[in-house]
DNA sequence: CTGAAAGCGCTTACAG
DNA sequence: CTGAAAGCGCTTACAG
């Protein structure tokens, strides 16, 4: 095992200072001369010397690290996104001077699950942690977040009255399915379907509140055998639309709003395999643009949301509450813009 | 900010016994007696007590923490596979009670980079660091390995003499490249090029290396106009095809074997942009296996290799070192599966 | 502007 | 089997 040598009290000796000024120059206080600086830092850098982090801690300076907590029910996450979000904390973070140390959960009511989650915010390990994938009211969370620790959310309602150490980004998914269902009404479809996602997380629930709303303001009608059940994954698309094709044979919509860009390629393979094309026999939309969507076959017309942005706000919010716990913070809200490709058709 | 209360102080004050008593019980020693050792554990449990872990390192305890170090030059990642190999060293880490901090380099040599990422180990933030992406001799690395740190890394050679604090996990791609020449000649090919990859990166050398003994083991002879240079990039892949129909119009391999899957699929897709078809007109055989692969059109034939399991392997074997420094372990050797689909044809 | 000293919350020889 | 005490490497009032 390594064991660097050099601590703050050699480099006091070296510099002939008192370890109280080393730290001083570490920490940047205003009150050291610049000679005095100048001197410190020089031996600092000649001997390649780095505080000790625990001590550091352990005497009250901040772990300058946070948690990623990627909640995936679904094994092995083999999606590009998940791999953009987590990307998006850690440059984000590190830009902030802060290290990411992630965590994936595949069972919150695990009870080892939740016993480890905790023991990385008691131990003292993390600042602050990121939650991505989670349920809207989720206990793990929610007790920690009683618990005092600061927490950011993605896809998670901020409860009233707002807890000051909870930071929420949300998708504007009323506005996302208002545009999706306008876009399909002006290129002359009346039957519109919907596949939705996972109704425990808010996304889901928003998005079907905004399919629903849409509808009534395209003064369209819903047909609840077109509403149909899904999970946000690709297989949940394809096995919805198995379903309506099965019991729905004579009466089809012509245009389908997928929970997301998987549910959608899902939806596309199962209509291919019953011979159906898109989108000469049903248009297909679907939600974030997903990485794939442009290269699809067809290529999928979608809302596509920044999620880049979305996780480097959250993250950079997260920081700064903990950097200075008084300040206001709003939540994040992200916007869907509409990217017309090729899934969709005039009729 | 939140401050948990408990210390180890406060439950033996509760258990009635010591400090030290207490650290024993934590710390699994075994001259504790079972009812002292329930008496505690209840206490512990009792008040969701967990130690700092600050304190425990300070003392001198393991930091229970990998760095995870993916260098990616060319901006945010965006393939499928890195998440898979972030996902597999995590959950193997968690497996053994370790935590992750994973890192992106952009620039090995960028000086403020090489700050933070030794700054990681000086600090003592994590026990042992696990590299991915790196040139075959990459100075940074090296460095900390002489420093004394565990390393563990994907795709570079053991030194000789070894070094007992490097770990190497390593592809077999004489292997692989024989396997792929084979199987094409078995189809009759005899004009067979390849694009190679980033030949900076020891599997780049390895594999134009294997290339070359296997096509001398088929007895077939080498084109040099055949031999393209790449980068294991996508967009390599379509650039040496490109150069490639552009001077060789006349004169082209049958098949082409693909330093990797995406380089194969930027070669298709250059291929098809001329109006080539595969594997009508030119068979492609690629290696890794992607995600993507099985679902490309056409289905790509590749060399299949398990990254989760080597890395999983990897990871293991570094927390293994890092806790029996004096363990001999050995390097680990990935082999690759032809999986035939349908990116080649006979001639 | 600066140093001596207390303290952060643990672990671990040491002595019994 | 168990406790008192030293020590891990920092930071930060406190006093000057």
């Amino acid at each position: 095992m390594k064991k660097s040598e050099m601590k703050s009290e050699e480099i006091a000796r070296l510099a002939g200072v008192s370890r109280s000024t080393v730290s001083r120059v570490i920490n940047n206080y205003a009150n050291v001369p610049p000679e005095t600086r100048a001197k410190v830092m020089k031996v600092i850098q000649d001997h390649n010397y780095y505080p000790n982090v625990s001590a550091q801690v352990l005497a009250g300076k901040r772990a300058r690290t946070l948690g990623l907590f990627l909640i995936e029910p679904g094994g092995v996450s083999s999606d590009i996104l998940t791999n953009m979000l987590i990307v998006s904390v850690i440059e984000n973070a590190s830009s902030h001077g802060y290290y990411v140390l992630t965590h994936i959960i595949r069972d919150t009511a695990d009870t080892d699950t939740i016993r480890s989650v905790r023991e990385i915010f008691f131990q003292g390990r993390i600042d602050g942690g990121i939650f991505i994938g989670a349920a809207d009211r989720e206990p793990l969370i929610d007790d920690l977040i009683r618990e005092g620790f600061m927490v950011g959310v993605m896809d998670q309602e901020q409860p009233i009255p707002c807890q000051p150490n909870r930071i929420a980004a949300i998708f504007n998914n009323t506005s996302g399915m208002k545009q999706a269902a306008a876009y399909l009404a002006e290129l002359g479809h009346t039957r519109i379907g919907v596949i939705n996602g996972d109704m425990n997380r808010l996304s889901g629930r928003t998005k079907y509140e905004g399919y629903m709303q849409a509808m009534e303001t395209e003064g369209l009608k819903v047909n609840p055998a077109w509403v149909l059940g899904g999970s946000f994954h690709e297989n949940s698309g394809c096995n919805a639309v198995k379903k309506l094709l099965h019991c729905e044979k004579h009466d089809l919509p012509t245009a389908i709003i997928a929970a997301n860009d998987s549910v959608a390629f899902g939806a596309i393979r199962a209509l291919k395999e019953h011979g159906l094309r898109v989108p000469d026999d049903m248009s297909i939309i679907g939600f974030d643009d997903h990485p794939l969507s442009a290269r699809h076959h067809p290529a999928l017309t979608t809302l596509q949301v920044d999620f880049s942005e979305m996780l480097g706000q959250l993250t950079s919010k997260l920081i700064a509450r903990i950097e200075h716990p008084d300040e206001a913070i709003h939540d994040i809200t992200a916007e869907y813009t509409l990217i017309v490709r090729e899934s969709c058709r005039r009729i």
